[in-house]
DNA sequence: GTCTACATGTAGGCTCTCTATATGTAGCCA
DNA sequence: TGGCTACATATAGAGAGCCTACATGTAGAC
């Protein structure tokens, strides 16, 4: 996976991993890996900036905890995060239909 | 179009415009913004620079014509050019299932 | 006592796209 | 004649985001 094509759409997908529940950035990215088989493996310093901010842009909320003696802290979405997911989701539908038309026209 | 969404995508795009015949600059500007259905409307600061670039990858050979007394640099795809497109296809392919299962996972 | 998994974070670099600007021709219209 | 628009190419510099590399620390297994 060419780390530009990433660019851009890296807060849906973060947006969407956190939609029915909140996680860590660690679960995260473990999410990530999971959702996407095993192709998309980000590195922490992807990871962590990007739900910084997010949070800066209202979208996430995040709360400390500690678990088995390990500091995590653990993102929400907000009610303009989810708002922002959906904006999100309907920019991707268009988006690839505009690349797919222009990569493989249909004439 | 967010700017950011199209990075690392743009030379699928070009490549595939000249896929068919060699096109000069300002005449691939058009033909994304036909194909495209005048959503892809590029700046020249980013077309030119993108063409050269993909010129010097050994993507594509260019050379000059006069035509109506204007100065044209035409494009056209090289050896290497046909198979980087082959490639890039598949690649935008594998993307879209990729970030499509993490955005709207069945399950 | 060392190694791996878990867990978070920052600094700096790299690359690409865009904005703004520059230059020049051809043709239309007043 | 002068101005406007379309045609045509080009570059400098800004901006932004993702990655590499590094730093720090806990828990548990062997």
């Amino acid at each position: 996976m060419n780390a530009d094509a990433l660019r851009g759409h890296l807060d849906a997908l973060l947006l969407s991993v956190l939609e029915h529940e909140p996680r860590h950035g660690y679960a995260i990215i473990e999410a990530l890996r999971d959702r996407s088989g095993g192709v998309l493996d980000l590195p922490t310093g992807t990871i962590y900036p990007a739900l910084r901010r997010l949070e800066r842009a209202g979208f996430l909320a995040s709360e400390w905890a500690t678990v088995g003696g390990r500091r995590r802290r653990t993102y929400r979405l907000t009610g303009a995060g989810r708002a922002e997911l959906a904006g999100e989701r309907s920019a991707w539908t268009s988006f690839t239909s505009v690349i797919g038309s222009v990569l493989n026209p249909s004439r």
